[in-house]
DNA sequence: AGCACGCCGACT
DNA sequence: GTCGGCGTGCTC
């Protein structure tokens, strides 16, 4: 009896050692059925070693093959055991995002047997060396692979026909590159055509027998972007996946992907790990964006793995963004990307919106609009012309003070103020979910004048409402979008012009085009030029360019209205200007002066615990260790002294930090290779941590 | 992640 | 005297 080593999905960082029953066709890649404990896990084998290091009276059996899923292929498990390593994540929690879903055990043990390995078309020249090498060695599906589409026709020339010649110069660049690796970085204002130009490259991968993987941030968009992507390539089969599939759905796309029926996989970042044995060509579209980041539970950043997986497979992978993340920027400044710039917009005569600031100063007690703003939607409603109002803030008011003594609505269990909900009386904790009625008077004093203070988006509806009585407004937030498809739902109403005034959070930033819509108005942008997060700046800068490129995206002229109290600020400067280029110089001085990303590589070791000394006490030797790894290790990292984040405790939970830096990657993992096993030698003393790779912020 | 084993407060 | 709180440790 041979030996498999399963990864299975839980915290315990090794893989585990089974007996594979006799006659079952277990290899590398195959997902199987095993006990651990007292309970049954689909884990994927990673290895056939030769014998266990383990008693061989302690192994089980392996309970089942499961057959109705393709084995994992070969370079998703490389990739997967990179961003383990890299992530320091064990390889079963990435491999469970990496495996196909699976259904319920089945009754019988097993499949049938193996099948002969996939093959790539006849037409796949030169598109898909290293994918067809990886599919024969991991893939053995229970029916005989798919040949490309018959019913496909051309797509190349139709798509790459609409291009303007800026357009078909940068598709030209990413498909002469088709067969081997390069990064590009596709850079191009809102509405200059970046989709096309994109589809236009994949267009080719797909003619020439590859496939595509199309990765974006939202699941919101996706039905959007698939409808569009389906249009484009007329008939040619596209695959969508993302988290909130059925699994059902999820599987028939993982099939179709990995016996290549699905020539266009479009899906959000789990998408990454999809079997594609003829990856042509990879797109990140929007690659600035945040949602790329994996935040709960498994941490990766899916465009960072996109490019490694490109790399693997020798294929390009673009990179698209009218924003691109200072990060990818500064790789295309020093030629580690190669740089495709659209600087037209792509619709004859559609011109860029106008950028106007409007002063908060000389604002009523209460009052959260300012009067030439209520002023442009007035107008806007003349002329049946929509209006967006955006402020990245949900609920009533952020604060509830009293004026009196000074005391604030605080949550009892973070260091947080609670958020006033007006239509459910509640003052709600958006850091724990925690609820109450709201106090009739102050708890300290008596007084019982409580005072609002700032704007969230129900105090803009309300306000807006009380101005403009006719107009039909829709708010859109987290509060009124939790009910699935209620987005798509009142998108669907500002489409058909059911809505004049918009009033929403940066969930309304994204995608959608709405024809009629004319006029943006940003509230509360300042908040972020105070905060102390590093990549406040690059993200309120992309948000407005965002929101900016909803207003005036077909003929009708859009107009951006923001209202600060630094309407100097660089930053609104370069946005009037549409000049990205510029603002990201600036912001790529500051970063090198502090030493910050991309001019350093951090890792921030994150603490919680019920008692404060617990967690300090724990960081305290943290950092110790971590000095002394960095001198057995010859110095190049810098450890610096733990220090508690704004949000100091969270949902009871004291919180702590301590920020690992290094110039080089690679001496920033030999320190987290060094000090893991070091932290866990420590035992969790009342403290849960972890190592966050390449923060999002310094939280 | 679960779930089991192991040591200190209020009960049939 | 036990039931059970969760804190710590193991899972092939």
């Amino acid at each position: 009896m041979s030996v498999a080593r399963v990864a299975v999905p839980i915290a315990a960082r090794q893989s585990f050692d089974y007996w594979v029953p006799d006659g079952l066709p277990v290899l590398r890649g195959s997902v199987v059925r095993v006990g651990v404990g007292a309970r049954t896990l689909v884990g994927v084998v990673v290895e056939m070693p030769r014998e266990s290091e383990v008693d061989p009276t302690r192994l089980r059996p392996i309970v089942e093959l499961v057959g109705d899923v393709a084995p994992v292929p070969e370079d998703v498990l490389r990739l997967a055991t990179f961003a383990a390593d890299y992530y320091g994540q064990p390889l079963g929690s990435i491999l469970a995002c990496a495996a196909p879903p699976v259904g319920a055990a089945s009754r019988r043990s097993g499949v049938r047997g193996v099948t002969k390995p996939a093959r790539a078309p006849a037409a796949s020249a030169g598109a898909s060396s290293a994918g067809a090498s990886a599919a024969s060695t991991g893939a053995s599906s229970t029916e005989s692979p798919a040949a490309p589409h018959p019913g496909w026709h051309d797509p190349g020339a139709r798509v790459g026909g609409a291009l303007n010649s800026e357009q078909q110069r940068a598709a030209h660049a990413v498909t002469e590159t088709l067969g081997r690796f390069e990064t590009f970085l596709l850079h191009g204002v809102t509405g200059s055509g970046k989709t096309e130009t994109y589809l236009a490259a994949a267009a080719e991968a797909v003619a020439r027998g590859g496939q595509v993987l199309l990765l974006v941030p939202e699941i919101n968009l996706t039905p959007q972007l698939a409808a569009r992507v389906a249009a484009a390539f007329g008939g040619t089969p596209v695959g969508v996946l993302h988290s909130r599939l059925a699994a059902g759905a999820r599987r028939t796309t993982w099939r179709d992907a990995a016996e290549g029926r699905a020539r266009i996989v479009l899906g959000t970042r789990l998408a990454v790990f999809a079997p594609l044995p003829w990856l042509g060509l990879i797109v990140v579209d929007e690659e600035h964006d945040d949602s790329y980041r994996q935040e709960e539970g498994v941490r990766y950043h899916a465009r960072d793995l996109a490019i490694v997986r490109a790399r693997e497979r020798g294929v390009p992978v673009v990179l698209a963004s009218a924003t691109p993340s200072l990060e990818s920027f500064h790789r295309a400044e020093v030629g580690a990307y190669r740089l495709l710039c659209l600087g037209a917009r792509a619709v004859p005569g559609a011109r860029p919106p106008s950028v106007r600031f409007v002063t908060n100063r000389g604002l009523a007690a209460g009052a959260v609009v300012a009067a030439p703003v209520l002023e442009a939607i007035g107008e806007r409603l003349g002329r049946a012309e929509q209006s967006l109002v955006f402020v990245n803030r949900r609920g009533f008011s952020p604060s509830l003070l009293c004026h009196a003594c000074g005391w604030a609505a605080c949550c009892p269990h973070c260091t947080a103020r609670l958020v006033l909900h007006r239509e459910s009386r509640e003052l709600r904790c958006h850091h724990c979910g925690f609820a109450r009625r709201v106090a009739p008077a102050c708890p300290t004093c008596g007084n019982q004048d409580l005072t609002p203070v700032g704007a969230g988006t129900q105090r803009l509806e309300e306000q807006l409402s009380e101005r403009f009585p006719q107009a039909r407004i829709a708010r859109v937030d987290r509060d009124t979008t939790t009910r699935r498809g209620a987005f798509a739902a009142v998108a669907q109403r500002v489409s058909s012009g059911e809505i004049d005034i918009l009033v929403g959070t940066q969930m309304l930033a994204k995608g959608h085009d709405f024809p009629r819509l004319t006029l943006v108005a940003v509230l509360g942008a300042d908040n972020a030029l105070y905060s102390a997060d590093f990549r406040a700046t690059e993200r309120l800068f992309a948000q407005l360019v965002q929101v900016g490129g909803r207003a005036g995206r077909a003929r009708l002229a859009g107009e951006v209205l923001i209202q600060t109290d630094f309407a100097e600020h660089p930053l609104f400067q370069a946005l009037c200007a549409q000049d990205y280029q510029s603002f990201a110089r600036t912001l790529l001085a500051e970063r090198r002066a502090a030493d910050l990303p991309p001019y350093s590589h951090l890792a921030l070791l994150e603490a919680q615990g019920r008692s404060r000394e617990d967690v300090e006490r724990f960081l305290a030797d943290a950092w110790r260790l971590a000095r002394e790894a960095i001198a057995a290790l010859g110095g190049r990292c810098e450890c610096f002294p733990p220090s508690t984040p704004s949000l100091a405790r969270r949902a009871g939970l004291e919180r702590g930090h301590l920020l690992v830096q290094s110039a080089s990657r690679r001496d920033l993992h030999a320190l987290l290779r060094a000090w893991r096993p070091e932290l866990e030698a420590q035992g969790a003393r009342r403290v849960r941590w972890r190592v966050d790779v390449d923060p999002a912020d310094l939280g």
